[in-house]
DNA sequence: GTCTATAGGTTGATAGAC
DNA sequence: GTCTATCAACCTATAGAC
């Protein structure tokens, strides 16, 4: 997961991002064609049309397609990297976990093809594998975050002393992979139960405040 | 999803299935390799090799090499097919709820690696998903299958009246996806909650029986 | 039904000019 | 840093013997 730029040692590496046009290029091009393809017709030569840069460019920024897809997917995960606590904005519990978890199905509408592809090759799974443990990402992260929300307001009495938040929280985050799983998988979200009825039972979970 | 054994028409076919070593050998070997390699990795001559029979034999059975992958994963899916209604031996909700689960997770653990390997080609991806609407296969059947068992445990007096079921079931299954996908995307099932765990909080929203 | 041999087509990666 | 041109390696699929 280290050599993603060429300029690994020695002396004066210009500072700030390269200029970066052909490479931001390439990556955006990657995550589009990971999109809409799937792994399989991903290729050089095509990503560097879609791209509209030469091949070699892709070989100069990424030394191998594999360092382009690990860029490609170290980018993706980005946002979540930078998640941090939600801002809700109000202490309707129904409220506050549907922005919560409209917020994880959005990452994760973009993120799960480069998670799919991930899983085409060892060497790219076990690289992923590695740099989620490292960077302590993955489900856990959207568990966490959620789980600090519900404690809040379980320290605030709102929520009763004895329920588990984290498997509430678990069960949230699970709610929304399975959406966007569903729908990007057998395409028709249709046949589960929507978000909000979701929710409304996750909510029953949550038992009654003080009485 | 038709052509998948040369004899397409003309008379008097063979009854029963060919005599299929060759080709169930082929069947396993590429199930093997998806789950250990990905499919990347996944070429004739690998599987041919692993298989130990010639490449040949492939494109006589499978006619190309997405017909053989639309044939794994239809193969990968039939336990699903054929699961009928959980025949579990007690009302304890939380036994009960643990054996489902289980089944599930046992099932997505060999199931999951072919649905990755769908999403790395268009074809496959649509193709798949065509096959899953056809025979109304997917996440949804095992929501279906666990909410029937609720709503029977429901009727019976000994789930609360106002329960929804069906979202119930979902999250159980929600929660199966997500231990079995951490498990093989991320590696360490271990920071999550347990099974048992989550088990226990939904069992918390079927309410308490009739006092 | 299964095999061997091979044709034909892509693809990843390099070299070198600008 | 970016491009064009090129090559060796590899893979899918076919043809034909057994």
């Amino acid at each position: 997961m280290a050599t993603e730029t060429p300029n690994s040692d020695k002396a004066p590496k210009p500072r700030g991002r390269p200029s970066g046009r052909v490479r931001d290029a390439i990556l955006a091009a990657t995550a589009e064609l990971l999109r809409e393809q799937g792994v399989a017709r991903f290729t050089t030569p095509e990503v560097a049309k879609r791209a509209g840069v030469a091949e070699g460019s892709i070989f100069y920024h990424f030394t191998d397609r594999i360092g382009l897809l690990q860029a490609t997917f170290m980018a993706g995960l980005e946002p979540l990297r930078s998640m941090d606590r939600p801002e809700v904005d109000n202490t309707d519990h129904a409220r506050a976990l549907e922005q919560i978890a409209k917020g994880i199905e959005q990452f994760l509408d973009q993120a799960m093809p480069v998670l799919f592809a991930a899983q085409s090759d060892v060497r790219l799974h076990d690289a992923l594998a590695a740099y989620l443990n490292e960077e302590n990402l993955g489900p856990h992260r959207g568990i966490t975050l959620t789980a600090a929300y519900l404690a809040r307001e379980q320290q605030a009495g709102r929520i009763a002393a004895d329920v588990d938040t984290e498997s509430v929280a678990m069960l949230l985050v699970s709610s929304c992979f399975l959406r966007v799983g569903q729908h990007q998988i057998v395409g028709t979200k249709h046949t589960l139960p929507s978000r909000k009825r979701t929710i409304a039972t996750i909510v029953g979970l949550l038992g009654t405040p003080a009485g």
